[in-house]
DNA sequence: CCGCTTCTTTTGAACTTGTCAAAAGAAGCG
DNA sequence: CGCTTCTTTTGACAAGTTCAAAAGAAGCGG
């Protein structure tokens, strides 16, 4: 029985062309049971296991991953960056305007909706980047508190 | 004859709530003259005329602009914020990632396109976002020197 | 199994962008 | 013209991220 199932981090970062270590391998673990986490939250993820471990190990294995292809970077305004590990789908982000929470959504039309502009102004397209923003349900929940609706 | 159609800052600011002071006006005036500046650029383009004005005066006016709706503040992962006047409309950016050049681009379905997305998971949705990631003009063209297609 | 080369990690510092707070200065109203 | 309120300045400060050099580990070939 070949492992290949258990959370196979050393086969994902050596079909990257990355050699396998122990700080990568808990990144990946750690990104994989947190997905849109910072690298700060990585970096607290992986501490009790690997102890010792730099922050800026978290920052180059993060980037690595990025630009292997492995994980994606997203950037959303007033939030440090944040990494997931889903790359192959075409997925987009609602982000909570108060607390910076992330949740997936799958694109409404399927692969290329938003994909083409009216216009590119010469511009080469490379991806389209889908945003939304609005108040988790917690947040929600407790900006009803401070302005009931119904009263 | 009133000056109404002269670039009108002060009445854009009076209609604001906010006060008409010479620092603001500038800052309008450059924004309305470079869409997509940086709090930098703006800080820059108002030195020649209001020298002695501090980044700061510019971060605060920028920020105000924005509060009261009258400007919409972007941050296009990589780069500074940017501040444009057009808020009216629904448009969306592409953005050069090489460069960070960023272009207006009318949203392709109209109204609102992207903004229904497929899952929710309890968010409130405000408002979507839409980015274009490609290359410029110019980029493409020196990009192109180094790594001709054709040959 | 050993040594070598190359890639990773650590360590420490620096940098950019942006924010906070208090005092000085200007706008607008009566 | 004077007062109140809003703006601006000044200076310090903070988070997030990047850079560089030396120490350490991975993996390959013998």
């Amino acid at each position: 029985m070949s492992p290949s199932h258990a959370l196979n981090a050393a086969n994902l970062l050596r079909d990257a062309g990355m050699r396998v270590t122990k700080p990568r391998e808990a990144v990946v673990v750690a990104l994989a049971e947190q997905p849109h986490a910072s690298a700060d939250e990585v970096y607290s993820a992986i501490a009790s296991a690997l102890p010792g471990t730099s922050i800026q190990a978290v920052y180059n294995v993060l980037g690595d991953l990025a630009g292997r292809g492995v994980a994606r970077r997203i950037e959303p305004a007033g939030s440090a960056a944040r990494y997931e590990l889903r790359v192959d789908d075409n997925h987009h982000h609602i982000v909570c305007t108060r607390c910076g929470a992330i949740a997936d959504v799958d694109c409404v039309v399927g692969h290329a909706p938003c994909l083409t502009p009216s216009q590119s102004h010469g511009f080469a397209l490379a991806q389209a980047e889908v945003t939304f923003w609005g108040l988790c349900e917690a947040c929600l929940a407790s900006s009803e508190d401070l302005a009931p609706a119904g009263a």
